[in-house]
DNA sequence: CGCCAGGTGGGAT
DNA sequence: ATCCCACATGGC
């Protein structure tokens, strides 16, 4: 499994190289800062409050949202200043709920933007040495795992491994883990939760943040490239795909 | 038009 | 524990 992991990796940064995530807006106008696409040049290092402020902002308002949507949100934040969380605090929920419309469930991301905000305002600090513990941000009302370990890893650089929808799909075409289960189909075997899947990357890879910063990114840029709900199976680097290999390809 | 996009919480089984 | 569903916009 080790193998697969390690060789899937060389595989992608071989295909795309390196993404440089986490894209930070504070980050436009730098030297090489591509606003273009998601591509943007350089690690997204945070040094400031704001900076690490804006990525927890952002791990919520891309839940099960497009990025594009997420991103003009956090534009229309900046732009009406609220960029840390005593301003996101003091912002009336009806005002931040059309603020993040783009991003969609508006509503329910306007109030979770508010618990991280008193989170963050309160007990957590956004000093860049100071983490938070993974349970402090469960407990958390709207950070579930993939946000909370978002949070760790690109605000944090906290070496823990992102999973997400592409990763699930991606693992599951090439044959690490079962399909998602459909409705109507029986029920065979349980599919791996998000810690035994994350689990897999711990186990197989040395726990630097860059290597999980950019072994996540780069799973996103071939989710949206190639390993797509519809797949474009066209020029895929990945060569252990048994969905290629099966009779879709 | 229908499908898809970097999930999560709450309630029923 | 594990399903099932609401939540919602914007791009193609």
């Amino acid at each position: 499994m080790k193998q697969r992991v390690e060789s899937l990796y060389a595989q992608l940064l071989s295909a795309y190289g390196p993404q440089g995530w986490w894209p930070l807006s504070s980050r436009a106008g730098e030297r090489g800062y591509d606003t273009r696409g998601y591509h943007h040049g350089a690690y997204g290092q945070p040094r400031t409050s704001e900076g690490r402020f804006e990525i927890v902002m952002g791990a919520i308002l891309t839940q099960n949202s497009a990025w594009t949507n997420a991103e003009a949100a956090l534009r229309r934040l900046r732009e009406a200043g609220l960029r840390l969380p005593a301003d996101v605090r003091s912002c009336p929920h009806g005002r931040l709920a059309r603020l993040i419309r783009s991003s969609g469930y508006f509503n329910q991301k306007a109030r979770k933007l508010k618990e991280v905000a008193a989170l963050f305002g309160m007990a957590a600090s956004l000093a860049p040495a100071t983490a938070p513990r993974r349970e402090e941000l469960l407990s958390c009302w709207g950070i579930g795992p993939e946000t909370a370990d978002s949070i760790l890893l690109y605000a944090f650089h906290v070496p823990v491994f992102v999973v997400d929808a592409y990763t699930r799909r991606l693992l599951s075409r090439m044959g690490i883990i079962k399909a998602a289960k459909r409705r109507g189909t029986p029920r065979i075997q349980e599919r791996l939760g998000y810690d035994e899947i994350q689990r897999i990357f711990l186990d197989a890879l040395p726990p630097r943040h860059q290597v999980f910063n950019e072994y996540h990114a780069l799973i996103v840029e071939h989710a949206k490239r190639h390993c797509r709900a519809k797949p474009i199976c066209r020029g895929c680097p990945v060569r252990v795909c048994q969905y290629r290999d099966s009779a879709h390809g």
